[in-house]
DNA sequence: TTAGGTGCAAATGATTTGCAATAAT
DNA sequence: ATTATTGCAAATCATTTGCACCTAA
């Protein structure tokens, strides 16, 4: 049920062939130590009071390549906007509409992770929302 | 594995305490000859098509009361914007990462899912994305 | 040195809001 | 007549972009 979150190594952005900067090094800090995805304007307002003075076009363009290159997954929890997380195993999450609070689960069929939730964590379901993204028949030629 | 959408009737608004409105019903109309989920802003256009010059602020707020009622079912595909469809039974989402075509899956295990969308659609999966909103154990007092 | 990164300011796109005018009941 | 609804303009929020300057490798 626990979600582990790879820790990005520094190197790894070189490996990546991206430059090692003060702004990235410290996004990636940041999100390391987070237990839920955080949204650009939130890592950008903790990047200053790191005081790591950003702007907040750097952190989206920073969260954009780290997006294309997989380090994190991004993903929207009806708020109109993205939230960013280093990318982890396949896992979901459970949004409380009264506080708020982000949890995950890593199990993958609807049903029984539905009843997973309500035992283990006394979460009550109320609608879960799901998407299939990857190309079409008539795409594939 | 189809979908039924309900047509809204005209006084089903009377019921819900909302006022009978050309806008409110041009909405409806379109919704109702739609096979996939629209944005407010494309439905707005729609509108004028029809010569039903309204303002997008409306057309948002139609929207707005429709959802909050119940008639529309509002989600994200991650585009950054939010998208409308009358409510149906519960259903997913499949989306072509290429064309862009939306359709409907009415099942709910995701693993037998994947698989009839690979075996009937053709569809290649390449990935699906699922939240869980509810009420968490601490909010539910 | 030099290609890739960043800051800043302006632009864009989706959505919201205040308020006065208007239309549905 | 009364209240909900709409139009319009301005504001807000998330995100993007152009361009000159800067810095990691």
């Amino acid at each position: 049920m626990t979600v582990s979150y790879n820790k990005v190594q520094p190197e790894e952005l070189h490996k990546l062939g991206l430059k090692q900067t003060p702004a990235r090094l410290g996004v990636l800090k940041i999100l390391e130590n987070q237990t839920s995805p955080l949204d650009a304007l939130t890592i950008h307002s903790y990047l200053r009071e790191k005081n790591l003075k950003t702007d907040p076009a750097t952190v989206y363009r920073i969260l954009d390549v780290f997006y294309q290159k997989g380090i994190v997954s991004r993903f929207e929890l009806e708020e109109g906007k993205f939230r960013y997380e280093l990318t982890a195993e396949d896992h979901h999450h459970i949004v409380c509409e009264s506080c708020g609070k982000i949890e995950d689960v890593s199990d993958c069929e609807v049903d029984k992770v539905e009843k997973q939730i309500k035992m283990r964590k006394r979460f009550l379901v109320k609608r879960h929302s799901l998407q299939f993204y990857g190309v079409c028949a008539s795409c594939q030629g």
